[in-house]
DNA sequence: ATAAATACCTTAAATTTAAAGGTAAAACAT
DNA sequence: ATGTTTTACCTTTAAATTTAAGGTATTTAT
């Protein structure tokens, strides 16, 4: 499936805010809101569009910590972490990487003991690194509300 | 302002699927839609709620390249680097962070050339060090539909 | 040339949202 | 303790949106 300048059109405005009415993002592109719903469905289907996530402050909910962590995996324990980190309530987003180390993952904390709980669950499965997020230079969330008219 | 554990409730659901309307989730946590309604401007408000993004598969769209990349800035180059990282498109997240290295981004990229090119803009900074990501392990947002009845 | 598929449209019914007004319980002030 | 205010919901209703259906013109395939 190709994406065309209408689809560009739509994915930017859902990606501004996902709760854009199709009627809205028509009047915008120049489309009825069947037609956009239509397109975003195929762009569902066809797998472009992965899904609607709101984007939460922890800080604001108790969680004070944000942290990136590397792991490096011992010896046949990767495949292991690979099926338990899903369980982990923690990981925002983990990826596998290429380099020194195999893993990096952005997670979600309360405070430091959090951190330590959070760590020792880890060293059963590799070498970890820690590196405490200091701010979000990039945010392109903060000013959308849920409908903007 | 506090989230109790029907706010917790409301926010799960709009995590899964940002799209879900007021009704359906008041249908499922036990509140009239104007009440989830309510809920969610003072939580937006308040902060708590800082957006709502569409989350879109690069991979099919052309965009073939994921890496995290880190940079440890040069004497007097972060300042710069903060104000101007905001215009790279390519980033899509961009923490600053404790340890070695100061900056830490996930970027998108078409493919080796565009790496490479980008790289190039970054080397006026700092020190970069490019991890290719593999694979999303884990991926909250795959099977979530527009809407889901 | 004809058939089929596509991408849109309009219309109308079902659903959702948003606004308004009401109520009961909790929080606050006197 | 009592009265007042606030809060968090409710219901109702109008406006807006979504969804489904049916129609049309243009492109694509046979």
């Amino acid at each position: 499936m190709q994406v065309d300048e209408l689809n560009w059109a739509i994915l930017t405005r859902l990606q501004e805010n996902a709760r854009y009415s199709f009627a809205e993002i028509g009047r915008e592109v120049g489309l009825s809101s069947p037609a956009v719903a239509e397109r975003v469905k195929k762009m569902e289907d066809a797998g472009i569009i992965k899904g609607y996530k709101t984007q939460i402050s922890y800080h604001r909910t108790g969680y004070q910590l944000k942290a990136i962590i590397t792991l490096r995996a011992f010896m046949g324990r990767l495949k292991p972490f690979l099926e338990k980190v899903k369980e982990f309530k923690e990981v925002n987003n983990c990826y596998r990487i290429t380099g020194n180390e195999n893993i990096i993952m952005e997670v979600v904390l309360r405070d430091q003991v959090h951190l330590e709980e959070f760590i020792d669950k880890l060293i059963t499965y590799g070498e970890t690194k820690t590196h405490i997020v200091l701010s979000q230079v990039v945010d392109f969330a903060a000013i959308n509300k849920s409908k903007i008219k």
